[in-house]
Order: structure tokens, then sequence, then C-alpha cells
DNA sequence: GAGCACTGC
């Protein structure tokens, strides 16, 4: 195929080292805090002669401390474009604290996206204030709340979780300063949290905000936060500064043409790095499972052959992706000997949440698997699409943590000017139901006119809005209703799975529905190694049910407690063991709100219809009719379904009406997660949503409230 | 006989 320097990107870069090698001699290995597969890490050297204040002094934030502190004390927001290395998540907490403002109780609260960055920075600063972590530095996430409501002074918490604390004090009055870290990624909770704080900033002016940022948004943060009116810039309520990063320089390399197959160019980039170029790790990226393990096994192939024809230097193919069992995961981040080249072929959960150290060369074959939602259909999809600018530029980046690394896009530089700046924002392509009331929750009454920093879709909005109509959670003025609407913003679910829920009691079936929503949000309960999956197959029929899927996860779970939560019974039956354990963990948070609630405990005892009624009673939207052909209808507007392949009832006897949680597009549409249910309990549980027509069949009344 | 990118409460 051939590869051409075609192009030199300087600047593209990133490692968040605290102290490059060539600055510290004698540190050569640097490790990460805490976890490894940690998102956002903080790295830092062990074995290192500075103290700790001479580290923290030596990063590129710190010459800029006194410039933060400065715009903080005169600007109500600051946006921070913080680039990767330059030690801001770390520091300026810390600035803060030693500035005063955590004085008098309040709290300094930073956010992540994700858990195990909040924990990693949590524990990176309380190290650095040689403090045990939970007391004067600690951090919030579900499920694991390391702080102390009375000593805890700089707080780190998931974005998420700041929502959640919202519901409870919707002034964030305990907080003097937050930082939203990482805001460019532009999470769904982010960008709610975002909207939520312009509001409390109005009635707060007390409250300082600091979003940290990339260059490339720094400016939309700016003009949204920024609430002088007039034109006078000194009147301006948002600053905004950079900080440069530790870098080292990625050269980039294009294809001279467009590559036909970039599975097949993948392979032979490898073997060409292998081949050419000097020691270093290489990281691939890819769309999904089914391209990561054809590349890895056709690379293992040619490993083979080359150690058969004497390479001395040997190839180590390992796979990455999140449906791939904890201890494989753990295999990528095994140090090699330094005759072994390590290869990771990884799906996307490389560019941003788990980072590998020592790798050299990345391989970007400029696409992704990404959600997309159609507010038109109200179905959520899985498509491949070209990445954005900014993130083939996070995938470089991944070569060049410890030294200067190469990037090998496997296309050409005028197809990466095609390619769009930045990625759309998750709210735009998402299903908005639960972020409707999560803000209804929040008192924001007038949700079309909520300032969201990248609006959705009006049509999301709408397609919201009935659904929490018909599940009763507003009423027809489009309030929250009391107390269903309420009850149901405070589920950790979304609002069917807690309609669902609530619900149980009246039917007599809690105990099972609980379960049932705790299995029904973990992934991958059942494990299919790419070598086994006839045995993997045959294991998992065993626990199938004639109902389908939600009768079929509440047997696995029996079965996992009947067998003491035995991690060897699991991997005799290919089930996922952490997932079961952390499906303890969901449902006991669940039960929680539903004593809560006063949600009567009780079971159907052994009688599947109450529970697949109660199935109904939160799903009733997601119905389907079996049609002639062969396949399914949606009942709300005659759409096309199939079973997933995953389904227990894909390839058995087609039941003639089904419910089911989500629909996924790939090649078709499929139902994911079905349950045989019967036409009589969709008009008996949802009579607002569907009417019995004259000659028996099932027809949807298209009620139009808003 | 076809298929699940990745987070988070």
């Amino acid at each position: 195929m051939g590869l051409t320097v075609t192009g030199y990107i300087s600047s593209v870069i990133k490692t968040r080292a605290c102290a490059p090698g060539s600055e510290a001699p004698g540190v050569s290995e640097e490790r990460e805090l805490a976890n490894e597969t940690t998102g956002s890490p903080v790295i830092y050297n062990p074995h290192t002669t500075l103290s700790i204040e001479k580290q923290r002094q030596r990063l590129p934030v710190f010459k800029h401390r006194n410039n933060i502190l400065y715009l903080v004390e005169s600007y109500q927001t600051v946006v921070i474009v913080g680039e990767t290395g330059c030690g801001k998540s770390t520091q300026i907490p810390q600035y803060l604290l030693e500035a005063g403002w955590a004085a008098e109780g309040k709290v300094i609260g930073v956010t992540q996206p994700r858990r195990v960055a909040a924990i990693s920075v949590a524990n990176r600063v309380a190290e650095e204030r040689g403090a045990l972590i939970g007391h004067e530095v600690g951090y919030t996430i579900r499920f694991d709340d390391c702080s102390d409501p009375h000593a805890t002074r700089i707080k780190f918490l998931t974005d998420g979780m700041l929502v959640r604390e919202m519901m409870a004090d919707p002034l964030l009055k305990k907080y003097s300063v937050l930082m939203l870290d990482e805001a460019h990624e532009r999470t769904l909770y982010t960008d709610i949290a975002i909207g939520l704080l312009k509001k409390i900033q109005k009635k707060r002016r007390d409250l300082r905000l600091i979003v940290a940022s990339a260059t490339l948004d720094a400016k939309k943060f700016q003009d949204f936060f920024n609430l002088n009116e007039t034109s006078d810039p000194s009147k301006d309520t948002c600053g905004i500064l950079t900080v440069e990063g530790r870098t080292h320089p990625v050269d980039v390399f294009y294809t001279v043409s467009p590559v036909p197959d970039y599975v097949k160019a993948t392979v032979e980039t490898v073997l060409k790095i292998h081949e050419s170029e000097d020691d270093g790790d290489v990281v691939a990226f890819l769309t999904g499972q089914e391209e990561v393990e054809k590349v890895v096994s056709m690379l293992q192939e040619q490993a083979r052959t080359l150690s058969r024809y004497g390479m001395k230097k040997h190839l180590r193919v390992l796979p990455m992706y999140a449906g791939l069992p904890y201890a494989d995961q753990m295999k990528v981040f095994e140090r090699m000997p330094s005759s072994v080249r390590k290869v990771v072929v990884a799906t996307n959960i490389a560019e941003t949440s788990i980072t590998i150290n020592g790798i050299m060369f990345v391989i970007d074959c400029a696409f992704v698997k990404m959600r997309a939602y159609n507010p038109r259909t109200g179905i959520e999809s899985l498509v491949v699409t070209p990445i954005s600018k900014a993130s083939a530029c996070q995938r470089a980046g991944r070569a060049g943590r410890n030294r200067p690394g190469k990037c090998f896009r496997l296309y050409t530089e005028e197809d990466y000017e095609k390619l769009p700046p930045s990625t759309v924002p998750e709210m735009q392509r998402s299903n908005l139901a639960p972020v409707i009331l999560q803000l209804k929750a929040l008192g924001i009454d007038n949700v079309l006119r909520f300032s969201f920093l990248s609006p959705p879709p009006a049509q999301s909005m709408v397609q919201a809005l009935e659904l929490l109509y018909a599940l009763g959670g507003l009423d027809q003025y489009g309030r929250l209703t009391d107390p269903m609407g309420v009850r149901m913003a405070e589920f950790p679910l979304s609002p069917m799975f807690a309609k669902m829920l609530l619900e149980s009691g009246t039917f007599g079936c809690s105990k099972e529905i609980v379960t049932i929503a705790a299995m029904m949000q973990i992934q991958n309960i059942f494990l299919v190694p790419p070598n086994q999956k006839k045995a993997a197959a045959r294991e998992h029929r065993k626990f199938a049910v004639a109902e389908g899927d939600h009768l079929t996860m509440l047997n696995v779970y029996e079965a996992f407690i009947k067998h003491q939560k035995n991690s060897q019974w699991c991997q005799d039956h290919f089930l996922n063991y952490k997932g079961l354990i952390r499906a303890l963990t969901v449902r006991e948070q669940l039960r929680r709100l539903m004593n809560k609630f006063k949600v009567p405990r009780n079971s159907s005892e052994g009688d599947p219809d109450v529970i697949l009624k109660c199935i109904v009673s939160g799903f009733f939207a997601n119905a389907a009719r079996l049609h002639h052909s062969g396949s399914y209808r949606t009942l709300r507007d005659d759409r096309e379904l199939h079973i997933h392949p995953n389904s227990v009832l894909y390839g058995e006897k087609p039941p003639k009406w089904v419910v089911f949680n989500e629909v996924v597009q790939t090649s078709k549409y499929y139902m994911r997660d079905v349950t045989a249910v019967e036409s009589a309990w969709l008009v008996e549980l949802a009579p607002h949503f569907y009417r019995q027509a004259k000659h028996g069949s099932l027809g949807s009344k298209r009620t139009k409230v808003f």
C-alpha cells in the first residue's frame, strides 16, 4: 500500500506526564495512579527525587497560578483552555483551596465525565496534600461516596452526580467554585450541568465557574456564559485563559490515495511498522468488536509466520473493547519484554476512556461507531460514521504520551480536511425523555426555552414529552406529576424502567421486577469468547425461557444467587461475573428507592404473567406485532422490526405480540430485550395509548397532546 | 443466520 509522508502536524501531541524523561534525568518509569483503565489519567513518577512541592511547581499551569486566581476573583466564569499535560485538573482546585475559596465550610467541586477519572484525580490530589482520601479531598460517584460532608473541601464527582445533587440542593449552596473538567467532550450530563449552572449563576452571583475546555470550543463557552449585554468589555462576566501543555510531537502520515479496506490496511500498516520502525507499541483504532477480532486473528497469523522466519522482534497482538472480559482487558496494560512489540487493536475505548503507556504508533481508520437518534421515528441506531478532526487529533495524541510518536492515518490529507471540526454533542443525538424528566424535576418548567449550549432538535423534545405524558410522568400541561413524575425522576434509569418499577408493587411482583430492571442495566451478561462460541451458546440456552429475555435475565440472576454468587460457576456458564456483581449493587440501590416510595415488597411466586404485565405497564409504547412476512411491525407507526440475534426469542417460534426495551439499527431495525405479551394487556394497561378496533386488531391513538 | 461504539445516574 505504501505510506507517504504528506503532512506533519507538530501541535498534535499529548502526554500528561508531570515530568518528561528529558527534564527529569533518571526518571524513566511512569505509571498511572489508582487504576490503569482510568479515564483521564494522571501520570506520576513514584521514584522521583523531587518533592511533591517541586513537582507541582514544574507543571505548566503553575506559572498561571496568580492569573487564574485573579480571573476567578474578577469573573463569574472562567474558561480555561488547558492543553493536555498542563496539570489543571489536579492543581487549580488546590490553588483555589490555598486562596481561601473553601473557607467557611464551602466546597470546591470538580466534575469529570467518567468515574475512574474522578477517583484517580482525587487520589492524586489527596496524595499531593499528604492526606487520606475522603477527608479534605474526596470524591463522589454512584455507589461510592468517598467524601465527608463536613471535612471535604475539594470534591471530585462525575457530572451525572452533580446533576443529581441539584435535585436535593437546587442552588448547590455548599459550593463556592465548580470546575467542569473535560467540558469539550460534551457528554449529556456535562451539557445538562452547563445549562443548569448558567441558571444558578443568575441567582447566585457568588458562585464561580471554571470550564476546562479544548481550544476549539472555548469561544462558544465564553459566549454562552458571558452575561454582559453591553458592548463594554469591562462588564464581561466570563474570562478566558490558555495554559500550554506538556507535549511530545507526533508525526502524522496520510495515505497517498484512499484506502479501499481499512481492516486490511490496518494489518498491513502494523506489519510495516513492525518491519521498518524503531521500538514502540502500537494502537490501532477500529469501529467494533467484529473488526477488532478480525484484525487480531489476521495479525496473529502473520506473527506466527514472522517468528517462523526468525524475525527477532515478536509481535504480541491484543484486542481491546468494552465487551471483552475483564481479565483480557487487563492484558493490554502488561509490560512486554523489550524483544516484544505490543499491538493493541481497539475500539474507540482507547480514545479517551483508557490510556496505555508506551504507545508510539497510532493507526487511525477515521471511523467510529456512534449512537444516533432519529427524532422523527424515535429510533436510536448505531452507525459507523467518520470521526471529527478533534477526534482524529485525540487519537494521534495517544502516540506521544511518553515520547515523540507517529500516527498513520488510513486516509488522505484531503479527506482529513473534509472531516467535521468536532463531534455532534450527545444532546443532539439522544433520546431526550430522561433529560426532560430530569429538567422538569429540577424545576425547569419550560424545557423548550431552557438554555442549551447546543439546542437539541425540537422534534426530539416533542417525542420525549409525548412519551413522558403517556407514562404518566407529565400531565396534559406538561407539568411533572406528583407523585408519579417526581418519583420517576429519582430513579437512575430511563423513564420506562422507572415506571415499571413503581408499578410493580400493585402487580405483586416487585421482587422480580427489581431484579429484571437491574439485570437489564448490565451489558454483556452472556459472554461469548470468539473461540468458544458453540460452548457458550449451549450454556446460555440453559437459562432461556419461552417468554423472552426479561424472564431469562431473572433466571440467570436467581441461578447466580442460588450458586452463592460463585465466580467459577459464572465462568463455567460463560456469564459475566463482574457484571452480575454490579447487578447486585444496582438492584440494592433500586430497592432502596422503592422502599423510599413505599412500593410493597412482593413476589409473583412463579406466576410469569403478572411480571409480563408489569413490564407492559412501563414498555407499552415499545410494542410490536408479528407481520405475515415473518418480521414485526411497531404498533405505533407500523415500522418493520426484527428480533435481535442476541435475543433468546431469535430463531424460535415468533410470538404474536412483543414488547422490547430498545431498537438498534444496524443492517436492519432490531428489537433488543424482547418479551412475548398478550394484546389484551396493551389495551388494558395503556388504554390512553392503544384502542381495540372493532375487528380485534390493535391500533395506536396517536394522541397529540402538546 | 446475523450481531453491542462509549459513558453516566
